[in-house]
DNA sequence: GGTGTTTTGAGGTACGCAACTCATTTTGAG
DNA sequence: CTCAAAATGAGTTGCGTACCTCAAAACACC
């Protein structure tokens, strides 16, 4: 009737007792300090396993006694998305005191490579990890490796350097979340035909490229009937993104859909009400901020696919963490979800 | 450019400094220990206010020593849903085990009140912690504060008890959850009128209802084209669900849209594709198991209300472990959300 | 001023591990 | 067999807190 899945109440004693060595010894393998018989190694690696021993966390880290810093590299500039991050972040200073982890934001123009490369050059002193809001550019690469190389642990954030040595990726797979778009924007246009527009930031960011990959994928092959207009690049700005879509909107009296693939909302829901079109066009873009969720509540805005920037603020410490300590990841647990919101689970 | 959120590093002796006491009057205060004039609680206070200091929870952990152990009162019976939730505990036993955290399970017939109390009732020595798929009924509730007063800490999973003196509550608005699976339902039949189908376990399950009750809200405010049919009870059983629905769809032929409230959901897609209707109906349940993730992918099932069965697990410890510490919960992390997936977006 | 009570200080021990030193034993090469 | 190098044992210290004891000081009351 009860099952137990954890009884360990062993110490290292115990394990250097079975493995009929010191202490010092167990301290040794442990650590993968040198000075140990490979055959010694391999019977108090027997004796962990046996017992399935994990050194107690509290116990390392009160002996390890540093007090540990992260750095946050994150875009300056009124991005709400990434501000909520970094609220969310000041809501863990109890925890994270109480942990004595030392969390700095850094803000850079991250779309700058050089810029960016130059802020993370200077960090692999002092920190003990960072969490980068990342370009993906050769340059940033480079800067990112060379942290990794001075033995700090890095993850990236929201958007992901693939090709460098990242310990972690933090952020969800923007194909599947465009893949998502696209298949809510066709099933909420139903039977109707007709055409869809997209509007994003710029096809040169590597994220919104890949939404926009994964949205034509699912049009093409599941909404035969709804064609796919030419990508309006509003560079995440209001009045761009309005004067881009209104301009669109006059030309195609029959757009059904509309896929909004980063920022300049308030642009382009201006476009769609000048236009007496808001609620009638399916509508669908990202992340839950004031402004989506008022346009949800309206009616305007259909769903938005969002990353939920406190779990990725915690994950990214957890995970950095983690990796400073040696602990495995839970994957599942820091797993970004892509989350579908419409008006009735808006969180 | 660079902004600190935390920078603590002090000690307890510090603590002790500042207000002008000893070391062991500030332990005294801090475990609210008698013999301490009020005066000088008041200067030991504020010395904590003024640095914001919080101790150190390993040193807390390693100095306290005690293993806590905690109970998980789960149903017994095949519940795919419940087996997932139990899976990731198995997940978690390294994290368990590094803390000295050791959890059981307790498997009970939780839907006879008597015998789920009866199971509560032994739990309060032995258990520093307890979390319990619980039905709401005076006996449990009484079962659960008994539990509390015994200075247990108690957490109510997937299914509430609000009128018990439980710490806290880890699971969906199921009223919520309801009203998301309307508007999706609602959303995705499109313009079409027609009537929609119900299938719950029992109206008396306190979930079900709930979700029933918000499904309604959304059907009769917000799609006045669809009418609601009486609710099918299948009693979570893939046969009956399979025959009741059955003879819904033989006197229907204007059935729209289906919601599934529980479980029998094999059942259900059964009597679809027996009427050659499936995929023609658009389909909407619950949580993501095996067979679900199926009908999704074949296109049977169009949308899953869920919630995320590893993160119920985690936070449920994790909450556990917070209350036994006495350390505050991060709301916004154990908060779980109603998460809708399509097929675009399986986790 | 003496009594009894309350408050405070001082100090110790323990928790489990990391990190280190130094002495001793074992091993392998010549 | 000898000797240096490698491997190991034994031990210490400290991390920051919890929890405990005992003595000293401060206080209240008559």
């Amino acid at each position: 009737m009860a099952e137990t899945l954890t009884t360990t109440a062993l110490t290292l004693k115990d394990i250097a007792r079975q493995a009929g060595v010191s202490l010092a010894t167990v301290d040794r393998v442990l650590h993968n300090r040198p000075g140990v018989r490979p055959d010694t190694v391999r019977r108090v690696k027997e004796a962990i396993e046996r017992n399935s021993f994990q050194p107690h966390v509290a116990a390392a880290e009160l002996a390890r006694g540093r007090a540990r810093r992260f750095a946050f590299v994150m875009p300056s500039g009124p991005n709400p998305f990434m501000q909520q991050i970094q609220d969310y972040l000041g809501e863990m200073s109890g925890w994270l005191s109480a942990r004595r982890l030392g969390v700095e934001t850094v803000a850079t123009d991250v779309f700058d490579p050089s810029v960016l490369a130059a802020s993370l050059e200077g960090l692999s002193d002092g920190y003990d990890g960072i969490a980068v809001v990342a370009l993906d550019h050769p340059g940033v690469r480079a800067a990112i490796d060379d942290l990794v190389d001075a033995g700090a642990k890095v993850v990236t954030l929201v958007s992901d350097v693939p090709s460098s040595r990242r310990h972690h990726y933090v952020g969800i797979d923007n194909i599947a979340a465009g893949r998502t778009a696209g298949a809510l924007v066709g099933r909420l246009v139903g039977q109707k035909s007709g055409k869809v527009a997209i509007v994003a930031g710029s096809q040169g960011l590597r994220d919104h490229a890949e939404r926009i990959f994964g949205f034509n994928q699912v049009m093409a092959s599941e909404f035969p009937g709804l064609s796919v207009l030419p990508v309006l690049e509003g560079r995440d700005e209001d009045a761009r993104s309005e004067q881009l879509l209104s301009r669109l909107l006059g030309r195609h009296a029959d757009i059904v859909g509309l896929y909004n693939v980063g920022a300049g909302t308030q642009g382009v829901a201006n476009a769609l009400s000048d236009a007496g079109r808001d609620k009638q066009v399916v509508f669908v873009g990202h992340d839950v901020t004031a402004l989506t969720r008022r346009l949800l509540l309206q009616g305007v805005m259909h769903a938005a696919i969002s990353q939920n920037p406190g779990h990725e603020a915690r994950a990214a410490v957890r995970v950095l963490l983690a990796l400073a300590r040696g602990e495995p990841i839970l994957r599942e647990q820091e797993k970004i979800r892509i989350d579908i919101v419409m008006r009735d689970n808006l969180p």
